[in-house]
DNA sequence: AAGTTGTACAACCGCCGGATA
DNA sequence: TTATCCGGCGGTTGTACAACT
């Protein structure tokens, strides 16, 4: 029964093409084309110690004639992320949007720019919701005790960050910052003055900020649905005066949500690792609490069969392409 | 100049649904 | 009918190179 293996799994090379096997891969598929991926190793003539596999991946992704090389331009980086916002990480649907651009390409720039450039902007990746908007949803749904939890949970995910920020350069140019203008408040800070010789002092005061924050009744009403089209600064205002300007940065996103995205050297620095976990995170917390409401998200039954896919009104990521192509770094 | 860290991207891995013997 | 393979997909890893310390 079934049929007979592809290739002898041993005997196969890996690692690095080299110009002679695109050569020779590439002489059999203009040749043949590309109807069966498992002969094109075997056939005579072409020697190619290659699984078939390997072969379609090189030619899909490398040499096809039709492939662009270059960087994506402006106009690409756009459309990939107004169709992640929509499809999420389906990078064979987006990458059919994007003549010459196969989804390995498009996931590799999104993993290696895009997600940070969203993240520095204070906007989740993966929601495309702002990360403050994000806390506050996932707070409102749960009980006061449940939400001390929360913040332990959540300022365990960030602490890593936390710690590089406060131990590293950027340290400085906050202390820059307030030497020079004094609007940052004053150097006695003790947050600023933590440089080097505090750290955990540090990351508990934040803890306790954030913890209090979350339980302040006035501040988030536990049983207020958050309005996610008309979300500001304001709804999360209360919760970030509990923090230093530099902790507000990350936890409160830009000063407005929407169009207006203030890029402090703060939020800019602040989408590596672990933050860009703890935001995976808090996505797909924020999916799962939608599927237990009822509610199909945009990534559901019709847009994973959907031809009609990207017809849709529905633009949930809708900054202005300028503020997106500004470059984080 | 040497070592370290970060970035970009090619390639591999494992899973899944459909096809096939 | 069933075991197995193929092709496609998304996630992850490996590596070369650049930038930084």
């Amino acid at each position: 029964m079934g049929r007979i293996p592809c290739c002898e799994k041993d005997n196969v090379k890996r690692g690095q093409w080299t110009p002679e096997e695109d050569n020779k891969l590439s002489s059999y598929i203009a040749q043949h084309g590309t109807r069966n991926w498992r002969l094109i190793p075997k056939n005579s003539g072409f020697c190619l110690q290659r699984c078939g596999k390997s072969c379609r991946l090189r030619w899909t992704n490398y040499l096809r004639p039709d492939l662009k090389h270059g960087q994506f331009s402006d106009a690409e980086e756009h459309t990939i992320v107004k169709l992640h916002s929509v499809v999420g990480n389906r990078w064979s649907l987006i990458a059919a949007q994007l003549p010459g651009r196969t989804d390995n390409d498009v996931k590799n720039h999104w993993n290696t720019k895009l997600k940070r450039k969203l993240s520095g902007m204070g906007i989740d990746p993966v929601t495309h919701k702002p990360f403050s908007h994000l806390m506050a949803e996932i707070a409102t749904t749960l009980a006061t005790p449940q939400v001390a939890n929360l913040a332990e949970a959540a300022l365990g995910c960030f602490k890593d960050e936390m710690l590089h920020l406060l131990t590293k350069k950027r340290i400085d140019f906050q202390l820059l910052q307030c030497n020079t203008n004094g609007v940052q408040g004053n150097t006695s800070s003790p947050y600023i003055a933590t440089k080097h010789d505090d750290n955990d002092d540090t990351i508990e005061r934040i803890k306790l900020g954030f913890s209090r924050a979350m339980q302040e009744p006035g501040i988030l009403p536990p049983n207020k649905t958050w309005d996610s089209t008309g979300a500001t600064s304001a709804n999360f205002a209360g919760t970030c005066a509990y923090f230093p300007s530099s902790v507000n940065a990350f936890l409160c996103g830009p000063s407005s949500f929407g169009n207006e995205v203030a890029l402090s050297p703060w939020s800019q620095s602040m989408c590596t690792g672990s933050t860009c976990t703890a935001g995976d995170q808090q996505g797909r917390l924020h999916e799962k609490l939608d599927d237990e409401n009822g509610e199909e998200s945009q990534g559901g039954k019709e847009i994973r069969n959907g031809s009609s896919l990207f017809n849709t009104d529905c633009v949930l990521w809708d900054l202005p392409s300028d503020d997106l192509m500004n470059s984080i770094v």
